[in-house]
DNA sequence: TGCCCGATTAACT
DNA sequence: GTTAATCGGGCAA
């Protein structure tokens, strides 16, 4: 039986819990699948929304380790995040893309496409797919509708720079697994 | 109040 | 390769 990820499993340095996420299962009302692709954003750095202090928006991101915070992105799509580190830190992995594993007919039906590489791979799309939006901004993740339960095998991590944003754009703090076919988009190869 | 722009996606050329 | 869709946050005035 595969271990579930505990809210301790989030109170670390947001830098550690977004590798580790790699390769585990996530599941939403028994939808989703395998983690491929995450990004740590830290309240230190300007890219992450808490970097301007606590706004409504935010505020789930100010609370406790271990809860979703999901916002509205460019007034279209959901993002999920998983809140890290310590109460206050206000630091989150943004969830990128996911390999299905689970409710693919259910994916299906709400993206409207057939394609399984294109069901979750991107936080809007992802989102969609597992039918998250502003009403489950901060739930427990340890907690239904959220399943979460710790990777079993080894997974091979690349690493590079985060996708979209304009500020310290130099941190690559974007992380996936080697090779999936679920990937929003390439890490460029490593020479 | 008004303006700009974003942790995106899909549909274009 | 480019661009529209769409709306709330953040900041200037």
């Amino acid at each position: 039986m595969p271990k579930r990820l505990t809210r301790s499993f989030f109170n670390r340095s947001v830098l550690e819990v977004a590798p580790d996420l790699i390769g585990a299962t996530l599941l939403f009302d028994g939808v989703g699948g395998r983690l491929v692709e995450v990004e740590a954003y830290h309240h230190t750095e300007p890219a992450a929304h808490s970097f301007r202090g606590p706004t409504a928006r935010n505020a789930v991101m100010f609370g406790p380790a271990g809860y979703a915070y999901v916002y509205r992105s460019y007034g279209i799509h959901w993002c999920l995040n998983f809140v890290c580190e310590p109460k206050g830190s206000a630091s989150a992995v943004l969830i990128r893309a996911i390999e299905p594993t689970a409710g693919l007919p259910a994916m299906r039906r709400r993206r409207g496409v057939a394609d399984e590489r294109l069901l979750c791979s991107g936080p809007g799309r992802l989102c969609q797919a597992l039918r998250i939006t502003a009403l489950h901004n901060g739930l427990a993740l340890d907690w239904p509708p959220f399943e979460l339960f710790a990777r079993h095998d080894e997974v091979e991590i690349v690493t590079g720079p985060r996708i979209g944003i304009t500020k310290a754009v130099d941190k690559p703090w974007r992380y996936g697994e080697r090779g999936s076919r679920f990937l929003s988009k390439p890490f460029r190869p490593e020479v």
